[in-house]
DNA sequence: CTTACGGCCTGGGTGC
DNA sequence: TGCACCCAGGCCGTAA
């Protein structure tokens, strides 16, 4: 599943050869995804890409109109969701199933939207509607300071999981690598955010900050159908130590790694390494036996 | 306001 | 061969 350092790969790689592209054409199959399709074909065609940016999860396309100056702050926002794909292809090339947007270039060449469950979305952003879409996404892990991060938890009396999850506070991060951060500042998933130590919050920031990194640098994961800009897939998979691994033994302590809801969300995490705290919360609801 | 939770969207994989 | 069921991320409505 495309998150950060999924996005920030197709990003990357869109970006060799996208900015100063000019779209001459827009094709849809389904549409279900797309915020206003008849918008997307009219206000697409005859823009210009000017780059292509990461906002947490989102893909954000600037556009420029033909004629210069006015109305030339629209954009196009892309969320892969579940199972989205970017991919740079030439016409010619046979078309993957469940392709639902083609975009065609001044190259030659073609942009192509593929979603296999079409949890991904597609907007067609004007002047003002970008703070809109956008202005209520946290932090970016990556650019964040440890204390803009501490002061982000302080007081916060959810999960530190869903804390991590939730795009108001930090944008960017989803399951795999709150997981895999939280498996290496040894925190549980269920510990609240407030009563974690400043040690903890330390080191939970140094886990995001290096999973973050290493997995851009690995291109990613690819565990469902993640793959980048060029159709490749990431190899960060390889280098999760509790993501989707429960049955297996722990690489730091050889207890096996656990699965659980938490948040809605299935988590894993070392039962061991990770001490699950005494009390769930205030309205508990375990006897605290032992 | 904050947090928790269930439901919804979709379809591939799994297990019977 | 079929088929019910699970599950994923984001979001929204509702309840406490």
């Amino acid at each position: 599943m495309p998150e950060l350092p999924e996005v920030e790969t197709v990003v990357r790689g869109l970006r060799k050869s996208l900015p100063g592209r000019r779209v001459v054409s827009v094709r849809l199959e389904k549409t279900d995804f797309i915020d206003d399709p008849a918008a997307l074909e009219r206000d697409l065609p005859g823009k210009t890409i000017a780059d292509v940016r990461r906002y947490g999860k989102f893909l954000l396309f600037d556009l420029q109109s033909p004629e210069g100056a006015a109305g030339n702050q629209s954009a196009m926002l892309v969320h892969l969701g579940m199972t989205g794909q970017l991919i740079l292809s030439a016409p010619e090339a046979p078309v993957a199933s469940h392709t639902h947007v083609f975009f065609g270039l001044d190259d030659g060449s073609e942009l192509r939207y593929r979603d296999v469950r079409r949890f991904g979305r597609i907007a067609m952003l004007a002047n003002g509607d970008r703070e809109k879409s956008l202005g209520g996404l946290g932090l970016d892990p990556l650019e964040m300071t440890a204390t803009q991060f501490a002061e982000k938890l302080r007081g916060r009396r959810a999960r530190i999981k869903a804390l991590l999850l939730d795009q108001h506070a930090l944008r960017g991060v989803g399951n795999i690598y709150a997981d895999e951060s939280l498996w290496r500042a040894r925190i549980h998933p269920v510990r609240l955010a407030a009563n974690l130590l400043p040690q903890e919050v330390q080191a939970l920031y140094r886990g995001l900050q290096t999973v973050l990194n290493e997995a851009i640098r690995l291109r990613g994961s690819s565990v469902s159908d993640y793959v980048d800009s060029e159709g490749a897939c990431g190899s960060f998979q390889l280098k999760h130590r509790v993501y989707q691994r429960h049955g297996e033994k722990c690489s730091r302590c050889g207890s096996t790694i656990r699965r659980a809801i938490v948040a809605g969300r299935s988590s894993h995490f070392c039962p061991t390494c990770q001490r699950a705290p005494r009390k769930l919360s205030s309205r508990g609801k375990r006897h605290a036996h032992r």
